[in-house]
Order: structure tokens, then C-alpha cells, then sequence
DNA sequence: TCCATTTCTATTGATATCAATGTATTTAGT
DNA sequence: ACTAAATACATTGATATCAATAGAAATGGA
């Protein structure tokens, strides 16, 4: 005996089209193909184009604030810092006022290979803005912020 | 010499705010901790929940249409699969009608899985609605849904 | 039928992601 | 100054993600 526990199938479809998550995880992995494809020229994901181009201040950020920026776990900013430490784009030092933290910089070589990223992000980022109705990009960057 | 390759801060500011890659990523992965932290209970992450309501048809799916669905590549979902076919809730079967395929469904024990998370799925749902503006979410989709 | 092409999936290697945990350092309270 | 608590990162282990590649089976054209 024992029914088997069973969701409808219309419960199913529901979620399907309703579930904000699942759409988010969708755009997000979809976006990423796009941007990792038109970067892969200049040698960078979207992730490491972005955590790059956060990096490009005045002064030195903390290892912290750079993961809230990002919305990542800490240990996630560590964990990929790691190759681009190693093509020596990006450099991570003490930092003298707290020993316990280190300081983000991106090395010459990092800030002429986002340099050359740039023009891709921008032709790639206008591509996509022409596809959206006018004023969609800028609405969606609002309800994306409010999530986050 | 050689005056080093620089972008402007100004620029750095400008790309964060208006890069619609990045804001995805930002709220997927927000989105993501919160939904597993309240699936953590039921032993689903968010990603696992959603292949799994995927799998929940009448009749068992090929993998590409699910890697489709959820806008992965199908190295992905099988690399997914992997761990819900080690806790016997998904089963993967030969394709009778081509051997080269595979048929995905759940198990009954994966189906009492998936009714057990459903509420809080509902819950955590329920939840983000009230946070955001009347009527935003369904826009959010619309918007999102052009974008994957 | 035979063969080239296409389709469907798996494997490998690299990076991304986070929970759990540990270590070193700073801060705050006394 | 001393100590407990909080803070800033790193490490480990598991899963997620995709590119490149390879294998097997189906399909289509001759």
C-alpha cells in the first residue's frame, strides 16, 4: 500500500514559470556563456573581468568589502584570486595597518589586459542593450539590485 | 617610459553600475544562499530543487531538453546528476528508443523529497514577493526571461 | 548497404561556489 | 596589561560550471 508522496504535474509548471531563483540562475548562466565567449580573447571570464575592473582604484581595497561588492562568500574571492595572482595581474599584500587582512591591487599587466577587455565589455554590453525594449536594461538593474 | 595602460576610475564606477552581467550574477548568487539555506532542512540545494521539479513530468525526459530547460550546458547537468542518483532520488535509464540517450525521473523517494521541499519553497517565495514592489516580480521574469 | 555527418552523452581539467572549520590579529571590557 | 570576543582570511571538501574532447549510436545521401 502507501501512496506514493506526488506533486502535481500543474505544481510542477508552476514553479517552473513562477520560481524567481530558478529564472535568475538561468539569466545568470546564460549571460556568463556570452560575456566568457566575447572576453575569451582578451584572456578573462565575466567573473574575473568584473572582480578585475573592482579592483581598479585610487586606493588598495580590503579583501572584504571587494567580496560584499560582489555579493560572494569571502572564501569564494579567495579562491579566485588564485589564478590571477598567478598571471601576475593581480597582487595581494599585507596589509601594514591590520595584519590579519590583505590588500587587492591589479598589477601594469593586469590594468593593460583590462584595458584591452574593456572595448569587448562595451560592444557586448550594447549588443545586449539593443536586444531589450528601451528601458528594460536600466528597470532590470534596479529589481536585480533590490535582490542582492 | 611607456606610460602604463589605465583605465579611469570614473570608468571602473560606470562599468559596476550599468553591467548587467555583473548585477545577474550578483543577485544569482544572493538569490542561491537564500534559497539553500531554507532548502537545507529538506538535504536540496537551490539548484538540485530545480532539476528535480524539472524531472517531476509524466513521462521521463532526455537530457537535453532538461539541460535546455534550465539554460546549462549538458556537462553540467550531467556532472548534477550524479549526486541525486547516489542518494537514489533520480534514476537514469538507457533510452529503449535510442541507445545513445538517457531517460531522467524521479524516484519515489525522490518525489517524497520534492513534496517535502515544496512548502518551503512556497515559504521563501512568499517571502521575496512581500520584500519587492507590487507587481515587480512578474516583470523581473518577463525581463529575465528575454535575457536566457 | 555504406559512409560521412549529425546527435546524444560522458570524461577530463580548470575555475567557481559555499559550508565548516581553523588561525592569526585586533578590539573591547575589566 | 590581560583576557574574551569579534574580525579577517585561508584551507578543505563537496558540488556547480563550462571548454575541449571523445565515444557511441542514429541519420541521410549515394
Amino acid at each position: 500500500m502507501s501512496n506514493s508522496i506526488e506533486i502535481p504535474f500543474s505544481t510542477t509548471l508552476m514553479v517552473r514559470d513562477t520560481c524567481l531563483c530558478l529564472h535568475v540562475q538561468r539569466a545568470a548562466r546564460a549571460l556568463a556563456r556570452l560575456f566568457d565567449d566575447a572576453l575569451r580573447p582578451a584572456g578573462l571570464t565575466n567573473g574575473q573581468f568584473s572582480l578585475m575592473m573592482s579592483l581598479n582604484r585610487p586606493e588598495p581595497p580590503p579583501m572584504g568589502p571587494v567580496a560584499a561588492l560582489l555579493a560572494m562568500d569571502q572564501t569564494t574571492l579567495t579562491a579566485a584570486l588564485k589564478p590571477l595572482q598567478r598571471k601576475g595581474w593581480v597582487k595581494v599584500m599585507e596589509n601594514p595597518r591590520d595584519r590579519r587582512g590583505r590588500l587587492l591591487s591589479l598589477t601594469t599587466e593586469g590594468k593593460a589586459v583590462l584595458a584591452r577587455a574593456l572595448p569587448i565589455w562595451e560592444s557586448t554590453h550594447a549588443m545586449i542593450d539593443g536586444k531589450l525594449p528601451d528601458g528594460s536594461v536600466a528597470r532590470l538593474r534596479q529589481d536585480l539590485q533590490a535582490l542582492s
